[in-house]
DNA sequence: TATACGATGATCGTATACGATTTGGCTCCC
DNA sequence: GGGAGCCAAATCGTATACGATCATCGTATA
């Protein structure tokens, strides 16, 4: 016996394209969002649209304007400064809830999402241009280990704002290890380091710092790519 | 010349007054929410009001299940605990990025919401029942207090995630304060000697160390009242 | 008496229709 | 030639209508 189709509502299958469209950056940032057009894609009326619209609002993944409409959240470089620090700080907080929980499987489980980091950019430097790699699939690796450190989290509401931070950041990101391709391999080297400490049982407090420095390498690389640090005190 | 009136969207007006509404207390966790009804009362439509409460759904205010319906989101003990959990963690970054913009206009300011909320317990204290007081009045002054050492938080992402916080608890931090109603002349002391070291210009750490235990005093004071402590890890 | 089943009402989900607002460009006048 | 004003197309905002789904309660049967 098969079982019935699940009959998700027009309104969720809109607000899953969507937000699978943004996160994995088939819609740019600032790409206009015109509702009847996105409801004739989806083959569906303009209401369900809306309503998926307005949760991804709230989200942050778009901007809606009454009387002018929605587009795809912009990228504007302070926003994404913002962002990325408040995502280290779930973050942080959700890997050290999450510790507790983390399992030696778990841990194996990380070195090989490493590994298959390693083997990306391995393959991607093949090319004449040595830095020549999809960052889009780089980052989706990235965040796949990252995800062993947090995801045993036993708090919902840190975990949910740490998808959310991702979700927001999971188009950039990619453009982040564009601008300074050389993070791609830096960070696959401090994975293997933050691996070790959790194998030895290292402190927790030295395990945090780590972690911290790998975060915030990659934004301070980023930092020093644009040139544009408007101060922001490190938390 | 008078100004037109800004003529806020339906579904603006739907969002705020249920917003209003549930933040205060005036639909308690759990009240059911009929589409059809709402809009009666707010003499509109559905279509803006399932708007409205989609976007309260993304900002944890509501649940709102396929075919079933919406709901004001409960008080269970365990979700409450998480999200006191989640907001003590950004309030106490939102509080440490504020600091440097902290001016001895807004200590002076902070100190006299806090003679308000002693002036609002001596008032209430008048009864026979010495623990019969306002714990929604109360929780008002309580929030202005605080938003003084975190509104200056350049950081708009944190900012808004202890506005959500403060928001989803604002129902329940009421009936805290009713549970364990000795917390509320503890809490207006403690905000006195928060305010003295910030004055005296004590170390960021110490400040910080002492803002923690404020806050975490009131939750312990909780879960000793409930008996319910699931073992969470301070943060 | 307890349980399974079916009808009915309440509510939700979506499509469609239409008025309201904005945007862009065109014309006309200075 | 430049700017103010107007017109039309595009898009948004909302109401209404109707089919779909769920909960409730009564009834029949073991």
């Amino acid at each position: 016996m098969s079982v019935a189709p699940p009959s998700a509502s027009k309104s969720e299958l809109a607000y899953e394209w969507l937000h699978e469209q943004i996160v994995s950056g088939g819609l740019a940032p600032g790409a206009r969002l015109v509702l009847s057009q996105v409801a004739d894609k989806l083959d569906v009326s303009v209401v369900p649209v809306r309503e998926a619209v307005r949760r991804l609002e709230a989200e942050g993944l778009v901007t809606f304007e009454k009387n002018i409409g929605a587009t795809v959240a912009g990228i504007d470089p302070t926003e994404y400064l913002y962002t990325m620090q408040t995502l280290s700080l779930v973050e942080g907080a959700a890997t050290a809830l999450s510790a507790p929980a983390v399992t030696a499987a778990d841990i194996a489980a990380a070195r090989e999402v490493n590994e298959r980091m390693r083997e990306f950019l391995a393959a991607g430097s093949g090319h004449s241009d040595p830095l020549h790699f999809d960052p889009v699939g780089f980052t989706a690796l990235n965040r796949e280990f990252h995800s062993v450190l947090f995801e045993r989290c036993p708090n919902p509401h840190i975990l949910d704002l740490v998808h959310r931070g991702w979700n927001r950041l999971n188009a950039l990101r990619g453009s982040t290890f564009s601008y300074v391709p050389e993070r791609a391999s830096q960070s696959i080297e401090e994975h293997e380091g933050l691996l070790d400490l959790i194998e030895h049982g290292a402190p927790t407090s030295e395990i945090e710092l780590a972690a911290r420095r790998h975060r915030s390498a990659t934004l301070t690389a980023y930092l020093a790519h644009t040139g544009e640090n408007p101060g922001f005190p490190t938390l």
